[in-house]
DNA sequence: GGGTTACGTCAACATCTGTTGACTTAGGGC
DNA sequence: GCCCTAAGTCAACAGATGTTGACGTAACCC
């Protein structure tokens, strides 16, 4: 329950549900404390101003612990299931959800988009060692992403289905297969 | 000049530029009004409110020009051309930027996404024939250009050099070679 | 008990936002 | 001249927002 946890505990849980649904300037401070139970004042108290607030819920935002336990070669078929499960709910926040929402502020975009590339984004150029191939399979990521929660381009709706994880399949393994011409 | 355009044309030109660099929300209607240098009541008097004088600036706003002189088999130089000339600057407004800002915000968001599909979308399924290599190919553009612009991929940054150009080309050519597996 | 400290509550602040109505001005038709 | 309509100006509204300081309260240490 909520009574179990300190009264921070339920401010920071509840600005991580909000900021990552709906951005960063889209969510007020009253917002997030009435759904925590809590006094709007304690923002100040616990972590001195909104834009604190915010990075708080940064810290363990990136979770590459799904990734960690994965070596090279089944690389694409974590992601498309990662990507399936995302896709069971449309208004399932997701990093990259969250990069593109506060895309246009310059500090928090700044902040979100630094700390997806120092662990995400590291992450896939450690595995799969070459850069231009971790970007075009970035990129692949980035655009079914997009074209499913934010286009919300029919085609790739059902994104999560047998049918399309295929698609999304092929594409990664194209990334993958790039070879720089000299 | 501005001098040459009436009122309404320079507050429409001005709440362009606006929304479309930096979204909906993240826009005051007395910052429009400063730049087209005319009071803010006359937004009202012209567009009736703030979403009104935002649906203007949609009206012609989705130009598939350069794409419509364009047959099938040169649509991918096509493509990569429109994307280095929007490389040159990123600050440089394009329409999936304006897409990706507005994406959290549920009546522009769906104003924006319905212009998109009805004009960008429908085109290259058009051109392109098979909706699930319309929605490839359009899933590459959309991830290049996030790659880039919203996420600052730093492989990514110079898209609209030679060397990157020719990734994005492989990328294109990948989505149109898809053959569903039946 | 006295005093200190952590934890919360409350009301208010200054500012910004979209919106509105009353007023002034210019111009054209008669 | 007179009237009428369109165009533009101005001040103010009601509401929301981030932020702040004064105040209460309970626990804990000595």
């Amino acid at each position: 329950m909520d009574q179990d946890f300190t009264t921070k505990d339920r401010l920071q849980r509840a600005a991580k549900t909000a900021f990552w649904a709906r951005g960063y300037s889209n969510v007020t401070l009253r917002e997030i404390a009435r759904d925590a139970g809590v006094d709007v004042a304690l923002v100040k108290r616990y972590f001195g101003d909104k834009l604190g607030l915010f990075a708080a819920t940064l810290d363990a935002a990136f979770d590459t612990s799904a990734l960690a336990q994965t070596n090279g070669t089944d690389l694409i078929e974590t992601v498309v299931h990662l990507f399936s499960i995302a896709s069971r709910n449309l208004n399932d926040p997701s990093v990259i959800r969250l990069i593109l929402m506060n895309a246009h502020e310059a500090e928090v975009g700044a902040m979100v988009r630094a700390a997806h590339a120092k662990q995400m984004q590291s992450y896939l150029e450690r595995v799969i060692g070459d850069p231009t191939r971790a970007a075009l399979f970035m990129a692949v990521i980035l655009g079914a992403s997009v074209a499913e929660k934010s286009l919300r381009l029919q085609a790739m709706a059902p994104m999560g289905s047998p049918k399309h994880s295929a698609e999304l399949r092929y594409m990664l393994q194209a990334a993958l297969a790039y070879e720089e011409t000299k």
